[in-house]
DNA sequence: TGGGCATATATTGTCGACATTAGTCATTTT
DNA sequence: AAAATGACTAATGTCGACAATATATGCCCA
């Protein structure tokens, strides 16, 4: 979702997205075989131009590549989604740090409003806010925290398996207002430039989350 | 460094291993352009197979590739540095939390043996143990996390990143023995089983090599 | 003389064909 | 009958040629 990185240049770019697209969305099953013939006449472009794509899909961990043999998606387990989630803790924590050392008061104050308008979206019981809000304060944070890597790992990496499985699961689920709140509390230490506060904050933020998708997926 | 991922079955496997190597130990200059044609010429391989590496390449974050115009070798810079170092305290530090959790008694018992080894040769004075016996602990430990996402992100991108600073920088330094002391004490908290300590001792060993080598950058 | 535009060139993006490998199935042998 | 071996098939890996794009050069005009 890095904006620039987002803009489609090239037919492999135009691919790869369709294609990350649709294995998120589930249009291409989990843990189905990814022909290279197949996809480039469904597709309408050359081998080569899948092979680029499939290449990067399995560098986002969205599909496992064998020499000589092929590709398969992914497939969502428990485990997966527990190592997953172990991951974030510790990435956004550290996001969260850097966001209260390096955002500008500017941006603080830009997402202070952010929430403020989903906090009106949440009263009046709109539930567009586990579906986009969540994305929208997870996002600014991240890129809050002005390191590359950080960045790059999450919002082209593990944020497409988070929703992956969130979508294939079907997770609407309540956690809104409880979320919501988590957030203003995580933005509240930023602005007071307490890292050490924001961190910890955020870890247990993603630790709650983790362990509601854990519930649904095992008894839902 | 994954076993697995590192034996080279495929043409496109041994040229992006090969060209990985030259970039690392600054065969290839930082910061100079990647000419796909003259790359092809020189590993005798067709340009396809470069264009696989070079991909490849660009999701270690050791190439930089523009949209119609070419790949370029990283730069290395202060704020790299940094930024590296910061993810590297993040996963790292889960990853010996991970590694308290999951590690069997006998992946302990053989992690403080190579310990014992390791303190052999540094007692002797051998200068080994920065090169091969810091990079061996950190993969153990990383490994003992049994997280497939984290060991991924470290050992087959970061790490080749945290390579390249230390042998183009001509990294030797000291800090042998005192790294080896925080070393002994990580490993004590894992095999005390006591996540928080070896987390936060795992955080601080990064930071303490942080600043060692941005001393070094900084007035060396 | 300096700036903008058109052309020229060199590089990357894309393609279809060929080579090589893995997996399958039939045949043979013990 | 079971296992091993061999050819067959279908997929991936590799290649060289063509198309599209960006940069450099030189020309024209104000």
């Amino acid at each position: 979702m890095l904006v620039k990185s987002e803009q489609a240049i090239t037919n492999a770019d135009r691919t790869f997205f369709q294609l990350r697209k649709d294995i998120v969305e589930g249009i291409i099953p989990a843990g189905s075989k990814l022909s290279e013939m197949e996809l480039s006449t469904k597709y309408e472009v050359s081998r080569a131009v899948i092979r680029e794509a499939i290449n990067r899909l399995a560098t986002c961990h969205l599909v496992e590549r064998k020499a000589n043999v092929g590709a398969r998606v992914v497939a969502l387990s428990p485990e997966g989604l527990i190592q997953l989630y172990q991951v974030r803790e510790a990435l956004e924590g550290m996001a969260a740090r850097l966001a209260a050392r390096y955002m500008s008061d500017e941006e603080i104050s830009d997402m202070q409003a952010l929430l403020d308008s989903h906090f009106d979206k949440v009263k009046d019981g709109q539930s567009y806010y586990q579906e986009a809000g969540d994305v929208d304060f997870h996002y600014r944070i991240v890129t809050g925290s002005k390191n590359d890597h950080l960045i790059s790992v999450l919002v082209d990496g593990l944020y497409h398996l988070v929703r992956m499985y969130r979508v294939q699961l079907g997770m609407a689920g309540p956690r809104v207002s409880t979320a919501f709140d988590e957030h203003r509390h995580i933005v509240n230490a930023i602005a007071n430039r307490d890292e050490e506060l924001a961190e910890m904050l955020m870890r247990r933020h993603i630790l709650y989350s983790k362990n509601n998708i854990e519930k649904k997926l095992n008894h839902g």
